[in-house]
DNA sequence: GAGTTTGAAACT
DNA sequence: CAGTTTCAAACTC
């Protein structure tokens, strides 16, 4: 990303250290979430890129001093790369939205790196960014280049125990075992996360040093190198968002090992979004986003809602999707035009605002022309902003005292209130249907207030039956009018009832009695 | 679910 | 940059 980083367009000399593989970079997209890959570079997020690509050559850069940097093409090379944050103030958001990640569904997917110490954390004075060196055991020598072709490149990986300052970038190590209950999808070898014919790829997970990170996978963020605690095991981990692999299975690139324990949920994919920004894990956990259902754009225009949210279609009922890892191609070259109609294209059309939201405000302003700015049609409305001096709408109503917004805002809490109180109504009602058949289910050891048998039982309903035909057989006989003979046969079924009551708590007093 | 409306994106 | 077309989502019936 020679326009992100001019310092390290520049190849320089190589020193010692082992080739860094990748530089992680960020911006956010048009709806606040972490971007990486727009971006006219090598470096692309959790993403595997292939050298031949058109649009860009992927390239390796070398880190030896914190300041010198090179970049080396390596053809036939495909990297996944992940966003690794800075461990300064950066980090906070970046924690609180990658662990949530897309939705509850989304998990993450640790793979178990190998023995040799192949994972690096290089640190850049004055840059923002972490910088993580993934090579293999044969480049980590110090001959600063990259490696030749292997099979089995990241399975050689190795996080390091690295302290950037006050931050830790690593965790203890927990048994692979452990994979299995964290992992819905654990890859048992992460030789098979990339491998291809002939060339050599790599996997580099975003490496977030997080001080808040807790020995729960659960709660990692995407791409945290779990290494091995001194003196113990030599096997790491790195957390990459489960999207990710969902994408690199779908890869023809690609080989992913599936887990026998856990069946891969081919049928269930997630949105491959990356990690976001400016959003609340509450926000982006909760409202996983709508698959688009694109037809003719190919989901390779800012029509589609994934593409311009950076997010690999997935799930989605578009047609003649070219938004995946199999049309990585022309995926590139598509973001490369949208770049050039639009650098700003990728980035977020809500400005975030300092205080609050009402300092939120659409980038460019809408231009409605017939909804009122009162609609979701209009922009500014669908991200429940108000519509500010730079919109061009005619007819606007979605300003702050706009007495129709005002109404609107009332109608749709007075409709929010009406669901939760249907839905407590439910839980309730839930509840007591439950509470209830516990009550009447038969229970062998009886205790609290439950009866010890069931007593609506055949035999009872059959008999409570036969008394109701029988009164109405009477009524029948005695030329009773209808209203009477229902009567009648209610009152038959009330006395069924007080006998079945009765019958059931003399059960029960005497089954108390011989304690059963 | 089909058809219509809408406004952003894409195109000229 | 303005006008037009395309597109997919939002909306209506």
């Amino acid at each position: 990303s020679e326009h992100l980083f001019p310092q390290i367009a520049k190849k320089t000399p190589v020193s010692s250290a082992a080739p860094i593989k990748f530089i992680i970079t960020k911006t956010v997209n048009s709806k606040g979430f972490l971007f990486l890959q727009p971006f006219p570079c090598h470096v692309l997020s959790g993403r595997v890129l292939t050298q031949n690509s058109p649009v860009m050559p992927q390239r390796t850069i070398t880190l030896s001093e914190p300041h010198s940097m090179s970049i080396q093409s390596i053809p036939g090379k495909k990297i996944a790369i992940s966003p690794l944050k800075s461990p300064s103030k950066n980090i906070k958001p970046v924690q609180s939205v990658a662990v949530g990640g897309v939705s509850g569904s989304q998990f993450k997917t640790i793979i178990p790196l190998a023995t040799q110490p192949n994972v690096q954390q290089i640190q850049v004075p004055g840059s923002r960014f972490h910088y993580v060196r993934l090579v293999t055991a044969t480049t980590a020598s110090s001959t600063g280049q990259p490696s030749g072709p292997s099979t089995s490149s990241i399975q050689t990986a190795k996080p390091m125990v690295v302290s950037t300052g006050a931050v830790r970038m690593s965790v203890p190590i927990v048994p692979a075992q452990t994979i299995k209950q964290v992992a819905p999808k654990p890859l048992t070898s992460a030789a098979q996360v990339v491998t291809t014919t002939q060339t050599q790829q790599r996997l580099i997970m975003p490496a977030t040093p997080l001080p808040q990170i807790q020995p729960n996978f659960t709660n990692l963020p995407p791409g945290t190198v779990l290494a091995p605690a001194p003196g113990a095991g030599n096997v790491g981990y790195a957390v990459v968002p489960a999207q990710y692999v969902t994408q690199l299975q779908q890869s023809p690139f690609v080989t992913l090992a599936s887990s026998s324990s856990f069946p891969a949920p081919t049928g269930i994919q997630t949105q491959a979004r990356l990690p976001l920004n400016g959003l609340t894990t509450a926000e982006t956990t909760s409202r996983p986003r709508k698959p688009c259902n694109c037809t003719k754009s190919q989901c390779l225009k800012l029509y589609c809602d994934c593409f311009a949210n950076g997010e690999f279609c997935n799930n989605c009922n578009c047609n003649n999707c070219f938004n995946n890892l199999e049309h990585e191609t022309e995926r590139q070259k598509a973001i490369k035009t949208c770049l050039d109609r639009n650098p700003e294209a990728f980035k977020p059309k809500i400005g975030k605002g300092k205080e609050g939201e009402s300092d939120r405000r659409h980038s460019k302003g809408c231009n409605c022309k017939r909804s009122g700015c009162l609609k979701n049609y209009c922009e500014c409305y669908e991200a429940k902003i108000m519509c500010s001096s730079i919109c061009k709408c005619i007819g606007c109503k979605n300003f702050e005292e706009s007495p129709e917004r005002k109404t609107l805002m009332h109608l749709a809490d007075a409709a929010e209130v009406r669901v939760q109180q249907q839905t407590a109504a439910k839980t309730k009602l839930s509840s007591q249907i439950s509470d209830l058949l516990m009550r009447t289910a038969p229970v062998i050891s009886s205790g609290g207030g439950r009866l010890p048998y069931t007593f609506v039982t055949k035999e009872v309903l059959e008999a409570t039956c036969e008394c109701l035909l029988e009164q109405a057989k009477k009524a029948e006989h005695t030329h009773q009018p209808q209203a009477e003979a229902e009567r009648m046969i209610l009152e038959e079924f009330g006395h069924c009832l007080m006998r079945i009551i009765s019958s059931a708590g003399k059960a029960k007093a005497d089954c108390a009695s011989i304690n059963c």
